[in-house]
DNA sequence: ACATCTGGGTTCTGTTTTAGAACTCACTCG
DNA sequence: CGAGTGAGTTCTAAAACAGAACCCAGATGT
């Protein structure tokens, strides 16, 4: 099921690794700290069949990784890798979204720049302009191949992770 | 099924919209353009039940509208809405972490600046500290009730849409 | 030393979603 | 009047999901 006619795109890619109903909740309790098989089953609700299923895969897919927590009894916790980490965009864009968009939506906790407090802020940015921008100032145009990295006359990134 | 005890969270009131295997490809679809059943179905390989099921939900949750198109035989067409737009920065999300962790990611297509031309970066932004930063930097607060706009000795917003 | 508990699963049986192809319906065009 | 067109519906079969019960290796209590 091509969805442009090519290859699995960039977005299809990502949705074959989150993409279901759980996983992205499950990244998001990993982010709040949740470790342990029976701690997410019972955060989330889910079915046990299915987190296993579920963390099988983002183990697999480099989001999560399986460490050994003690021996004797051997047991497992599953911790975030940076892959997994760095999905934080995606749950913050869903959040904000929510916000926003919902009727009466309920938002318990809010996030904010651990350094200082203050409620953040998702947007685009632009290096050049140095500037940031809403979704309507975005164009997509064909990557032509071996591209280079053509540009090179711009100051410095938006800032370190 | 409650995440973490309370009511829907943010997260998953979106995911409820768009938390399914086609409705963020039905998205990006239309904001390629894309606007009736048909094409739908074919740039998809969306199964068309399927496709009219995800097109009411949309609808139903404001993210698209159905427009007549022409009458006599009344067609419609499906349109993002304003709200629709705004899941803009999921979508960037889901293809930045593909384009940052996937082992050999075809990216067909640059997402850029429209005005510059220059490829965008997405990040986190705090308006006190008037700088961007990456996932490492995000806590999660408590919000308590009926706050209300307690902050107000910051300069301005990020950016305009 | 036996029974019970803990943690991390697996097996089983439904129910719900999804996929795929074929069909409908209202109209237009040649 | 027969062949499209566009936007769906109606089937059927395959896959995913939910829920409860079960298993196994050790630890712990009595």
């Amino acid at each position: 099921m091509p969805p442009s006619g090519d290859a699995p795109s960039a977005i299809e890619h990502t949705l074959r690794v989150i993409g279901d109903r759980w996983s992205i909740l499950i990244v998001r309790a990993a982010l709040r700290g949740i470790r342990r098989f029976d701690d997410f089953c019972e955060d989330l609700g889910i079915a046990r069949p299915i987190l296993t299923e579920r963390l099988r895969r983002l183990v697999r897919n480099g989001v999560m990784i399986k460490v050994p927590y003690q021996d004797h009894p051997v047991r497992y916790e599953y911790r975030l890798t940076d892959a997994g980490i760095a999905l934080s965009p995606v749950l913050v864009a869903l959040v904000r979204w929510s916000e926003e968009h919902a009727p009466g939506a309920t938002t318990p906790t809010a996030l904010v720049h651990a350094p200082c407090g203050t409620e953040l802020e998702q947007a685009f940015w632009c290096r050049r302009c140095r500037t940031t921008f809403g979704p309507t100032a975005i164009r997509g145009v064909e990557r032509r191949q071996v591209d280079g990295d053509s540009a090179a006359d711009m100051p410095d990134a938006p800032a370190g992770h």
